[in-house]
DNA sequence: CACCAAAACAAGCGCTTGCTTGTTTTCAGG
DNA sequence: CCTGAAAACAAGCAAGCGCTTGTTTTGGTG
């Protein structure tokens, strides 16, 4: 029988060196020197190193997605939506911020078919918040002057928060969720001027 | 003599190829190969690979902050400073996409001293917008509900762009920056309530 | 206790890496 | 036409890479 969480020490050890070093930058004996497992040894419990980008690439696809999928098809408002999905994703972000750090940075370095997966995951996921924008607008609820940009600018807050957010820091998920969806839910109100 | 722009094209090979693939995972052979001069040749020009990915980034960094100074340091109202300086960033990005994801994204991998300089200058890039920022709102012409949300969705909708702004594509950089500030703008103005 | 698969181990293979070396070619200035 | 430094060249070194191999140790199970 395995030691108790082999696999998740090496894949924690991974992570956090792939989220400060980078994939490329960061060796199979820089795994085994901070796990304290040889780097022979490694291979009993993984396939490849690239196997190890993928599990944690896919994990965090996984938890993002997992997270907004019933906020989109849940009932509410647009706006509740928004602001549940923003606490959602910084919570993710927060919880696992090195598998979101990786996930956001690093899933390039995958083989073609792989990276293909991960792509389709990213782009189901920009597609669920496009969902929330545009049922907004249907409602009559968001009336942005530019759907397009103001799209962008969610995404863009969303996709940029893992720079700059320490789950160490003064604020919580869910304060940050919620002054960011103060400062967007200005620009997708209804207003005529600025 | 030099042949003309042997090192220039050896940078822009580099650039080329440190945005597509990421500096670890391209080799010194890789740039050899798309150059057409002999990996051993390539020395007679460069120092190190390290020195290729410096002179890009700084590059990039020198770009940003030479054309966002004059802006922030100029005269006219803090709106106008912001348009000027949104389309100023883009018109760097749009111009030198290549070297912008090259800063953005592959500046970790420098050593620490040289990563230190680069710091530096994406500290005080960061500081002449909030320099923008702050003098709209002690004018009283920004009177955002969150000042400090209100600068990191300006920064996070400036830093993410390069991930999706393409200089082939409809929107040149002017009308990318006009809509971009007039979205950020909704949530800088003066409102009492959404 | 005996068994035996799972895990850890030491050693190292084949290959690629960034870079150097010693030599030859190129080509503008005198 | 010479000359000499700059550039290109072929070859390869030392180190590090991901990963494999053959063997020994470990620890739960009958």
């Amino acid at each position: 029988m395995p030691r108790r969480g082999r696999k998740e020490l090496i894949l924690e050890v991974a992570c956090r060196l792939f989220s400060t070093k980078g994939y490329h930058a960061t060796t199979i004996r820089d795994i085994s020197e901070a796990s304290g497992i040889l780097s022979g040894s490694l291979y009993a419990h993984i396939k490849s190193k690239e196997d190890l980008l993928f599990e944690i690439t896919n994990f965090g696809a996984e938890a993002f997605l997992s997270s907004l999928r019933p906020i989109v098809n849940g009932t509410g408002t647009a706006e509740e939506k928004l602001r549940q999905g923003l606490i959602a994703h910084i919570r993710v972000v927060a919880d696992n911020l090195e598998a979101a750090t990786v996930f956001f940075h690093e899933w390039k370095a995958l083989s073609e078919e792989r990276r293909a997966i991960i792509q389709k995951k990213r782009d189901e996921y920009e597609s669920l918040w496009e969902q929330i924008l545009e049922e907004g607008i249907n409602r009559g609820e968001f009336n942005p002057p530019d759907p397009k940009f103001a799209r962008l600018l969610t995404l863009s807050a969303a996709n940029w928060l893992y720079q700059w957010y320490r789950p160490e820091g003064p604020m919580g998920p869910e304060e940050v969720a919620d002054r960011l969806a103060t400062n967007l839910l200005v620009g997708l109100s209804n207003k005529k001027e600025v």
